[in-house]
RNA sequence: GCGGACGUGGCGAAACCGGUAGACGCAGCGGACUUAAAAUCCGCUUCCCGUUUGGGAGUGCGGGUUCGAGUCCCGCCGUCCGCACCA
C-alpha cells in the first residue's frame, strides 16, 4: 500500500461509485425509520464558500450515521435560484438571469459532488425552473382560494433611478444602494398574505419545538409582539374636522386613572389634520419623521412633543387631559395613540417631567403615595388613587377596567401584534410570477389551475432600468379568463422567501402533476433536523412555518410545524492581515518570516488583525476547492468537524488543515496494517499473535457508544477527541486480535465523517461491500464499566493523592485505603481526622 | 435601554447530577531516524517555587453556600448577538 493516502485518485473513485450504485437514494417506500436530514439550501451565487461546506459537512456526518444505525435516510440537495443577483449580473455583464443562475448552479454542484456528500441528487431541485414554481403558483391560488391572500395598497421603496422597488435592506441612509438616489415613498398595490391570522398558533407551536434553540425561539416569540389590553376611546373636548373620538390602545388599562395626557404619532390622522392649519405642527411633525427611522440614534433620543391645545375627556373621571402630538409614538403600532400614565411608563414619565405634567401614582408596591421619582413604577403592587380599583392587584384591574369599558361601550379587550402580514409582491424579473390576471371589468382573476405554469418569458432585456416583465411587448397581454376580454397578467413576482417555505416538502414528495403527494410527504415530514445559519431565525423559519400551517389549513398536508429539530452553525472564520499601507491582504499573500509575517511580494511586515467572518472585502477567504486540491475532501470535512463546537465559530488555520491532513494519514497507515495482515488471509477471522486486549476493546466500546451520543447531539467537536483518544490507544497497544477488531471498528466510527478514506480502507481490510451500507458497529454493554477506579484522596479538599482499586469498593474499605495512601499519610502527619466524607467509586475526602 | 449567550493555558477547547480542572487538537520546546531536509516516531508543555519526591496559586472580578464550586446563589466587569421608544 501506498505510505500516503491519495485523495485526488480515492475521492474520484468512491464518489463514482457511489452514483453508480446509487447509494444515497431515499426510498420512499422503505419499512426502515425514517430519518429526514436537511441542511438550508444555498443560493447558487456561483461559488461555495467554506461556511457552506462546514454547514453540509455536519448533516452529511448525521445523514450517514443515521443510515449505518438502520434508517431509510433523506438527505436532499437543490438551489434557491430566484433573486436579486442573477438580475444585477444580468445587468453587469450582459447574461441572462437564466444562464447565469444555471451555469452557477453547474458549478456549485461540482464543488458539492467533490466532497463527497451523501446526497440524494435524484431529488435535486431548482426554484427557478417552472416544474418547481408552477406548483408553486398552484399553492398560491390554493391559498387564495383558502382566503389567505389579499391584496393591499401598501407604501414602498422607489428608487427613481433604477425604477424599481427596493427591499429595506438595500435603502443605504435614505438612498438606493444602487443609485445612489434618494428613494421615495410610494404607494402601490401589492399581494399580501395573512400571516397574522396564524399569529397565535405560530406563538403557541414555539412551546412544542424543544429541538430548537432556545435563542430562536425568544426571537420568533419577539418578533410575533403579542400585547394584550384594552382598546379604547377618548372623546376629544373639540371636533377635528369630523374626528371626534381619539382610539388609543393600553396594555396597563388598570393605571387609566394615573394617565396625566394622551399622545399621538406625528402621522397620525388627527395630527395630520392639524398640521394643514398650523405650520409649527407641521414642522415638528417633519423632524419627527426624519429622525424617526434612524434607529440607532433612537437610544439617545429627546422626548419631544407639540402641544396641540386640544384634549381628551377621560372616561372614567371626567377630567380634561392635554392631547400631544408626540415623537416616541408610532404610527405603525396599536393605534398610533397612547394614553400615557407617568407613573408607570418610563417614556410617559420622561416625557411628562420634560413638558411638567402630573404624575400621579396608582400602584403601590406598599400601600403608599410616595412620589414619583426619575424611574417609573413597573413592578407589582396595588392600585391606589383610583377610585373602584383601589386595594385590587394588577391583573384584578386590568380585567376590571375591561369590563366597565366593554359594558359601557367604550372600549374592548384587544391583542396587539408587532406581527404584520407579509408582502410578498417584488416588482421585479427573476422570481414566482404571482399567477393573476387583471381584467378591466372582471377585477382580479387567478389564472385556472390548468393554464399553470405561469412561465417567464425569456426575451428580455435589462438595458433600461424598471420591470421587464412590466415593458414586454406581449407577455402581459392576455384575455381575461373569465369573460374573454383582453386583460393584463400581474407583472409582480413571490418574494424568494415564498420558494423556500416550501422546498423541503417537495424534496420529500415531487410528482410532476401537482406540488406534492400527501402521503408520501408526511412519511417524511417533519425535517427531523434541519441546518443552517442564525441568519435566518426570523424571516425564512417563520414563513415556512406559516406556509405550512396555511397548507394544513387547506387541507393540503397532515403538518404544522416543518422542523422539529433545528440547529444554527456558527461562521467559518480567519485572521485579517494589512500591509504597512492599511491594504486588506489575503493569507496566500502573507508568509511567515521568523515569528512575525511578512508580505509574500515585498517582504514588508503585516500586521494581524482580529479573527473575522470570510469576507470578500477583507479578503480573509480561502477557496473551498484549493483546499480540497491540496489535501483532498476528508482532511476538509475533518477539519470542519474538528475543535470548535459545531454553533460557535470555527477559526480556520493552515496549521489547523495540515493538522487534519496529518491525522487522515495516521489513520492511513493504520488502516494500512489491518490491510497488510489480511492480505494473506491469515487474519481475517482477527486469529492472531498475541489474543486479547481487554483495556483495549473496553476502550473501544466506550468510544463506539460515546461517538454515537456526539453525533446525535450534533456535538462534533467531542466525537473527533473520541477518535483521537481511540486511534492513540490503538497505536499505543501491542498486536492483538483485540487491536485488529478495533482498527476494523475505527474504519466505520470515522465513515460518517471521513468517508473516503474508510471506504478505501473497508476494501484494503477485504470487507464485504461498500462502508457506506455497513452498520454500525454494535456496543457490548459490559464493556461500557470499567472495572477498576481511580480515588482522588483529598485532605481538607485538596488532591494529595490517588489509589486504583476495583470498582465497588464499599465505604470503609475506602477510606482505609485512603488513610494508607502514602500522601495522605504524610499530610496527615498522625492527626485523626473528624470526618471522612466518601463518594464510593469517586473520592474521599478527610477533614480534620 | 430591553432581551439573550458567553468569559477556562500561548490558541481552539473538554470536564456527566457539585467530586482528580485543562481530555483531545494546534502552536512551542527537547530527542530519535536522516549526509541533510521533509515525513514519521518518542518525550515535555497552566503559572510560580524546588534538583527529584513535593509545595503554592489557578476557570473574568468581589462575596456567599458546601467536607468539596469552572459547575449553585448574590453583586460587579468585559465581549458578542438580537430587538429597537411595541404603549
Amino acid at each position: 500500500m501506498q505510505r500516503r493516502f491519495n485523495p485526488l485518485e480515492a475521492d474520484a473513485k468512491w464518489q463514482r461509485i457511489w452514483d453508480e450504485k446509487q447509494s444515497f437514494r431515499a426510498d420512499d417506500t422503505s419499512d426502515k425509520p425514517r430519518s429526514y436530514v436537511l441542511e438550508m439550501f444555498p443560493y447558487p451565487s456561483g461559488r461555495i464558500h467554506i461556511g457552506h461546506v462546514r454547514n453540509y459537512t455536519m448533516g452529511d456526518v448525521l445523514a450517514r450515521f443515521r443510515r449505518m444505525i438502520g434508517h431509510e435516510v433523506l438527505h436532499p440537495m437543490g438551489w434557491d435560484a430566484f433573486g436579486m443577483p442573477a438580475e444585477n449580473a444580468a445587468m453587469e455583464k450582459k447574461v441572462h438571469p437564466g444562464d447565469w443562475t444555471r451555469s452557477n448552479i453547474a458549478n456549485m454542484k461540482a464543488q458539492l459532488k467533490r466532497l463527497g456528500f451523501a446526497l440524494d441528487w435524484s431529488r435535486e431541485l431548482a426554484t427557478c425552473e417552472p416544474d418547481y414554481y408552477g406548483q408553486e403558483q398552484a399553492l398560491f391560488l390554493d391559498l387564495y382560494e383558502a382566503g389567505l391572500v389579499y391584496r393591499k395598497e401598501s407604501a414602498v421603496n422607489w428608487d427613481p433611478v433604477d425604477m424599481t422597488v427596493l427591499a429595506n435592506e438595500q435603502v443605504i441612509d435614505g438612498k438606493g444602494w444602487r443609485s445612489g438616489a434618494p428613494v421615495e415613498k410610494r404607494k402601490l398595490n401589492q399581494w399580501f398574505l395573512k400571516i397574522t391570522q396564524f399569529a397565535d398558533d405560530l406563538l403557541d407551536g414555539l412551546k412544542t419545538l424543544d429541538q430548537w434553540p432556545e435563542k430562536v425561539r425568544l426571537m420568533q416569540e419577539n418578533w410575533i409582539g403579542k400585547s394584550v389590553g384594552l382598546q379604547f376611546r377618548f372623546k376629544l373636548d373639540a371636533p377635528v374636522g369630523d374626528i371626534t373620538e381619539l382610539e388609543v390602545f393600553s396594555t396597563r388599562p388598570d393605571t387609566i386613572f394615573g394617565a396625566s395626557f394622551a399622545a399621538v404619532a406625528a402621522d397620525h390622522p388627527i395630527a395630520l389634520a392639524l398640521a394643514e392649519k398650523d405650520a409649527n405642527l407641521a414642522a415638528f411633525a417633519e423632524e419627527c419623521r426624519k429622525t424617526g427611522t434612524a434607529a440607532a440614534e433612537v437610544e439617545t433620543q429627546e422626548k419631544k412633543g407639540y402641544d396641540t391645545g386640544l384634549s381628551v375627556i377621560h372616561p372614567f373621571t371626567g377630567a380634561k387631559l392635554p392631547l400631544f402630538v408626540a415623537n416616541f409614538v408610532l404610527m405603525d403600532y396599536g393605534t398610533g395613540a397612547v394614553m400615557a400614565v407617568p407613573a408607570h411608563d418610563q417614556r410617559d414619565l420622561d416625557f411628562a417631567r420634560k413638558y411638567m405634567l402630573p404624575t400621579p401614582r396608582v400602584v403601590s408596591p406598599d400601600g403608599e403615595d410616595t412620589p414619583v421619582g426619575d424611574e417609573a413604577w413597573t413592578g407589582p403592587g396595588a392600585l391606589i388613587n383610583s377610585d373602584f380599583l383601589n386595594g385590587m392587584e394588577i391583573e384584578a384591574a386590568k380585567a376590571a377596567v375591561i369590563a366597565r369599558a366593554e359594558t359601557e361601550g367604550w372600549g374592548q379587550g384587544t391583542t396587539v401584534w408587532r406581527l404584520r402580514d407579509w408582502g410578498v409582491s417584488r416588482q421585479r424579473y427573476w422570481g414566482t410570477p404571482i399567477p393573476f390576471i387583471h381584467c378591466d371589468d372582471c377585477g382580479v382573476v387567478p389564472v385556472p389551475k390548468d393554464q399553470l405554469p405561469v412561465t417567464l418569458p425569456e426575451d428580455v432585456s435589462f438595458d433600461i432600468p424598471g420591470n421587464p416583465l412590466e415593458r414586454h411587448p406581449t407577455w402581459k397581454h392576455v384575455d381575461c379568463p373569465k369573460c374573454g376580454k383582453a386583460a393584463r397578467r400581474e407583472t409582480d413576482t413571490l418574494d424568494t422567501f415564498v420558494d423556500s417555505s416550501w422546498y423541503f416538502i417537495r424534496f420529500a414528495s415531487q410528482p410532476d402533476d401537482k406540488p406534492f403527494d400527501k402521503a408520501v410527504a408526511e412519511q417524511w415530514l417533519p425535517v427531523g433536523q434541519y441546518i443552517g445559519g442564525i441568519e435566518h431565525a426570523i424571516l425564512h423559519l417563520l414563513y415556512a412555518r406559516f406556509w405550512t400551517r396555511a397548507l394544513n389549513y387547506c387541507g393540503k398536508i397532515d403538518v404544522k410545524e416543518p422542523f422539529a429539530g433545528l440547529f444554527t452553525q456558527g461562521m467559518v472564520t480567519h485572521e485579517t492581515y494589512k500591509d504597512p499601507a492599511g491594504h486588506w491582504l489575503a493569507p496566500q499573500d502573507v508568509e511567515k518570516r521568523g515569528d512575525s509575517l511578512v508580505t509574500v511580494a515585498g517582504g514588508e511586515p503585516v500586521t494581524i488583525g482580529r479573527v473575522e467572518k470570510m469576507s470578500k472585502s477583507k479578503k480573509n477567504v480561502v477557496d473551498p476547492d484549493d483546499i480540497i486540491d491540496q489535501y483532498g475532501a476528508d482532511a476538509v470535512r475533518w477539519f470542519m468537524l474538528s475543535d470548535s463546537p459545531p454553533e460557535r465559530d470555527l477559526p480556520w488555520t493552515a496549521s489547523g488543515i495540515e493538522g487534519s491532513w496529518r491525522f487522515v494519514n495516521r489513520l492511513w497507515r493504520l488502516f494500512g496494517e489491518a490491510g497488510d495482515q489480511g492480505e494473506g488471509g491469515t487474519n481475517k477471522g482477527g486469529e492472531d499473535r498475541g489474543g486479547t486486549d481487554k483495556a483495549l476493546t473496553r476502550k473501544l466500546h466506550q468510544t463506539i457508544d460515546g461517538i454515537a451520543k456526539d453525533i446525535e447531539a450534533l456535538s462534533f467537536n467531542k466525537a473527533v477527541a473520541k477518535i483521537y483518544e481511540l486511534t492513540n490507544a490503538i497505536e499505543k497497544a501491542g498486536p492483538s486480535a483485540s487491536r485488529t477488531d478495533a482498527i476494523r471498528a475505527l474504519a466505520l466510527l470515522v465513515a460518517p465523517m471521513v468517508p473516503h478514506l474508510a471506504e478505501e480502507a473497508w476494501s484494503d481490510m477485504g470487507c464485504e461491500g461498500l462502508i457506506a451500507d455497513a452498520a454500525w458497529p454494535p456496543v457490548d454493554p459490559a464493556m461500557l464499566v470499567e472495572d477498576e477506579v481511580t480515588i482522588a484522596c483529598q485532605v481538607m479538599g485538596k488532591l494529595r493523592d490517588t489509589i486504583t482499586v476495583p470498582k465497588g469498593l464499599p465505604k470503609d474499605e475506602l477510606e482505609r485505603l485512603a488513610l494508607a495512601a502514602p500522601n495522605v499519610a504524610r499530610t496527615l502527619d498522625g492527626a485523626t481526622p473528624k470526618k471522612v466524607i466518601v463518594v464510593p467509586d469517586r473520592l474521599v475526602n478527610l477533614v480534620i
